[in-house]
DNA sequence: CGGTTAATTGACGTGAGTCAATCTCCGTGG
DNA sequence: CCACGGAGATTGACTCACGTCAATTAACCG
């Protein structure tokens, strides 16, 4: 059904996040490639890679796409919590708990790697540097949480909109898929809607401000910042809480 | 300065939690009494723990007393991204990062053991249980973040205030600071306007609300909750994510 | 060319914020 | 014993950012 998958090389944006983390040894390198195509795999986009309530028993990472964890309340509303990009892992270790507390669906085509419990613990095992690297993209990931908190509760419409946009900028950088100052951006206005907490309606004329600034342009699925620090002034963003910079 | 700590059995609340997501071993235990006694400090209302730019070299684990987990934009905007009760760990792992990306200030008096990293790494090196169980709660805790982007992005009001208010009685009862349906509550409404993303005014009308439908008795720092099975049904509460249920 | 999904607009309603005054505790010092 | 001050809680009046509803347009796709 899926056609082979083999691209020059799927593990590269996960190499170059991890590797901004913590120094990759060669052989943890070796190791996680080793791992990552043992354990291919393709989604499609809306396809659910899991749903609230499932068990958790493998850790997945993603090769290339974007996808968005979210949760959904009894009566319909959605909460878009983050989105997942290239190089970024699905649960280093939600696997710990035994089952998923949200979904992860997928909003474009998906290559991920699959790779099981004992496969991934001993993965964790064999090389220092891996683990703490993989520690740490978990440690991220929680801190662009808590900043998503602050976000939504304490920024305006536009701050908000602004503040989502220069996230995904800085995340989209270290991996490569920043071109210029623009980069695919396959995000409709209701994906935005759930994750800033604002309605599709607000969102389009916020984003309609923006545009009217001369801040972005953002049509046909591509994004461009033409003025990221005027953006990022809006926005009151620092990207301090990405944790970035490599550190001794 | 400060009195002598010599209350009973300090590291009860942690073992009691940390039980709660992994069998501790009778050795887990005794070397995380050990590390506790060895690293106990206090901490004053108002004081904080962590100040956001800080480096981080140690883990704080709490052994009685309120926290928050907040941040600060600018302008002074506040918001509260999470509570720390006894048994949780401040960071069991944002040592890895080399900055704090936020602040942790005490609600009330705090006791807690403040461990060094090397102790942390030998201690979690040196049970098993202890170490899955250190990694539980830091998953917990991303769950929990999870929710509260979800409870600020997507419930009203009403909604938001009651989820909060059974998230603290779920987290309370399993380290016994439920006495019968009543619990100290040393939250102020600035503190739960801030947690909430709400105004003061707004909060303490929702709570007026809340104490008009006789779900709750909210003075003197002190929450009674009358209907939990009706608050958690206005708050479309479910406690899944809090992740309580030991599992195989 | 229909059918669908996404984007956009306009009109209108409202939940929640802001401002500002008042009230209630408390602890402190004279 | 009481004046004073400060923090927190409470109220009322008013405002507005953002939501809702509903219709229209644009883009895409077989």
């Amino acid at each position: 059904m899926h056609p082979p998958i083999l691209e020059g090389n799927l593990a590269q944006p996960v190499i170059r996040r991890l590797n901004a983390m913590r120094q990759l040894s060669e052989r943890g390198i070796a190791l996680l490639q080793q791992a990552i195509q043992d354990g291919l795999h393709r989604a499609r986009p809306g396809e659910d890679l899991a749903t609230e309530g499932d068990p958790v028993d493998s850790v997945r990472i993603i090769l290339s796409g974007w996808l968005c964890r979210y949760k959904t309340l009894a009566d319909g509303r959605r909460q878009i919590v983050n989105f997942v990009l290239p190089g970024d892992s699905c649960d280093a270790c939600v696997y710990l708990l035994s089952v998923m507390d949200h979904s992860i669906g997928a909003l474009t085509p998906v290559t991920y790697a699959d790779i099981k419990r004992p496969a991934f613990e001993q993965l964790l095992a064999s090389d220092r540097s891996l683990e703490e690297a993989l520690w740490c993209e978990t440690m991220v990931s929680s801190a662009i949480q808590r900043e998503w908190t602050v976000n939504i509760g304490r920024r305006v419409a536009l701050e908000r909109v602004a503040h989502l946009l220069c996230e995904l900028y800085e995340r989209l950088l270290p991996i490569g898929m920043i071109d210029g100052d623009s980069c695919l951006f396959p995000v409709t206005q209701m994906d935005l809607a759930d994750a800033t907490g604002l309605s599709v309606v607000h969102v389009n004329r916020t984003l309609q401000e923006l545009r009217g600034s001369g801040l972005i342009v953002l049509r046909d699925r591509m994004l461009t910042i033409n003025d990221l620090k005027l953006l990022k002034d809006t926005a009151l963003f620092s990207a301090d809480y990405l944790h970035t910079k490599r550190h001794g």
